[in-house]
DNA sequence: ATTAGCACTCAACGAGATAGAGTGCTAACA
DNA sequence: TGTTAGCACTCTATCTCGTTGAGTGCTAAT
């Protein structure tokens, strides 16, 4: 059995027909409403033909048939057509534009909701891996008597901040001093090369005069094997799926909506970077039905693309939608908030530097 | 009609079985499983009055009865006993006790998802109205060459941070100053006391040397005014009230779990105080179906708790589930972690001061 | 005052019957 | 040889209709 044209335009009308209807496709359908001019008996064969190469499913006997996820593989590496953003899609970015000077978590949550609410299916997204980011400052700023806060920012807009019990009788010049002394020793540093053996270093030149302090120190090395360690998850609009008859079930949408609640599984889902998913084209990795390790995940297609400050790679977005869903759109609604993501934080965080 | 002791004990009855199995109760089986030592036909006539008197409905006419909202009130107003809490409620609470020193914000998110943990209904929670709040310390942390962070902690440990452009050639040392100065002109106010004049007396202060930094103090009113006006609002466990059958239609459950979503609505269903819910012991408050102003809450009840630091109300948490919910057990749960919660904040900014 | 008994109501359930969409196959056709 | 018309067949979805059973209200007996 051999691939030609005439069956991958028939392919390409099915699926593009699928994704609006969610009703399984006849081959009468197929000959009347989409303009390829051949008769349904025909159509009929050659769907026939494709159901057999593993491209089409049919529910039971007499329906029509669905897209396989080798289907939906072949549409969304060769078939579909690029999808420009229209008018309505551009207005709703407008929002965009009112980003503020601000924490980069905001920024980021921000572009998620953003990203749901423009695509219709929940947004998911994973703050940067910050074993390479850099320390750009440090502060122990005393807040009372018996405690300060340890404040901590890195070179990529995040901050991380921890309150910490004082030794009774510790007067605030003196954490002041201490302060002083951890930033000229910290700053420049990446989170890798904080290492114990950096940390017992600043404990000896501590030795002369901040004794009194020690306890603080280890409370320091938690933020920051905290901060190294820690990549958060953010999702949105994940009642959107209830929107889909794949998701009618009301015992299915809650288990799948727990899973969206799983940080963990969720974060498990965006960094599974295996083969499997072929990064298309603009770092878009599509990952469809079964290509997904996990079961509950079975039915519904992942789509993410890395976002940068500067050339690192600070984390992903994506969606997750049931495997019938407007790739094309969607891809495109990705790249473009992924751009303009990229360059916000480029010109927030590199251009200043 | 009279309410007499009888029909008290025939609602009750029914009550607490609605409550269990979702099904419209009738004659029979109040007669045969519930031991009042009375006939179905007895029974059915009381029933009948019941009905009557408003704290009954049926569904259809061969249809058992069950609870009306009236009935509800009369039941968490009179008729429901005490719940004690039982061990595995105990151990679930058990992991509150490790809660750690840290932010007020971790915390209370932590509260909120215990709540919905142990009642299974969606739990929610408001942060404190800050007005009254007090100012325990300022720093103005210098980030890079352009810009720094503003930090600032009251005494009910609720820290805000901004970022914010310098001027073009500001030095380390000069903002370390200028933090100094802000400190002792702001420490120790109520954010209610710094108003616009408050600001304009820092601008004459500063006149002499920081003239430099005159911006900045927009930025810093900027955070005042946030921290001011912000209640946050955190909800949990949403998606458990897809268990109940009461939302097992999924357009409904949508609308509902997007409502939820909807923190601004939200907190207006937390902070009606109106005389319609009856404060019932210990600060609870019961709204029950169409107590509630708003439509989509008109088929669920809520019950809150006020949460304090010290003698302050900070805050609200509480539970939204359907009208049939085990009020007494859950009353008794929310009872138990408000109290958690305000003992905790007491340790953590009370009893330090 | 309580209860047994009975006629009545109505949702829920299951069994056919029917309609309709779609298929595969065969034979005719260009 | 590829395409198409026609037809028998399959199977789900939907509707009708009778049955079941739980529950009620009313009446008459206790």
């Amino acid at each position: 059995m051999d691939m030609n044209e005439r069956k991958k335009k028939i392919l390409h009308s099915i699926i593009n027909e699928y994704i609006k209807s969610a009703e399984p496709i006849g081959s009468r359908h197929v000959a009347r409403n989409l303009d390829i001019g051949l008769s349904s008996a025909t159509i009929r064969n050659e769907m026939a033909d494709l159901e057999e190469m593993g491209y089409l499913e049919q529910p039971h006997t007499s329906a029509g048939r669905i897209p396989s996820d080798k289907g939906y593989r072949l549409y969304v590496d060769s078939l579909m057509n690029d999808y420009e953003l229209t008018v309505p899609d551009m207005t709703a970015l407008g929002g965009t534009l009112e980003w503020q000077l601000g924490q980069i978590d905001k920024i980021i949550k921000k572009a998620s909701v953003i990203l749901s609410e423009l695509t219709n299916y929940a947004a998911v997204l994973t703050t940067p891996e910050m074993k390479r980011g850099a320390i750009k400052t440090v502060e122990l700023v005393p807040v009372d008597n018996s405690s300060a806060l340890i404040i901590l920012v890195t070179n990529e807009g995040v901050m991380k901040h921890k309150r910490v019990l004082l030794p009774a009788g510790t007067d605030t010049e003196f954490v002041h001093r201490f302060s002083a002394l951890l930033r000229e020793k910290l700053s420049g540093l990446t989170l890798d090369e904080i290492s114990a053996t950096k940390i017992s270093e600043i404990r000896r030149a501590m030795q002369a005069h901040f004794e009194l302090l020690f306890p603080i120190l280890d409370f320091i090395a938690d933020v920051i094997d905290d901060v190294r360690a820690e990549t958060e998850v953010f999702t949105s609009g994940a009642t959107n799926i209830l929107s889909y008859p794949e998701f009618s079930d009301v015992k299915q949408a809650k288990e799948f909506l727990e899973f969206l609640d799983d940080k963990n599984a969720v974060a498990g889902i965006l960094n599974t970077d295996d083969e499997t998913g072929t990064q298309n084209n603009g770092g878009i990795t599509v990952r469809i039905g079964q290509e997904n390790a996990l079961d509950i995940m079975k039915k519904s297609s992942v789509i993410t693309a890395n976002y940068y400050v500067g050339n690192r790679v600070m984390g992903k977005l994506g969606i997750i939608g049931p495997t019938r869903m407007d790739y094309s759109k969607t891809i495109a609604k990705i790249k473009k908030i992924s751009a303009m993501l990229n360059r916000l934080l480029y010109e927030l965080y590199v251009d200043e530097e």
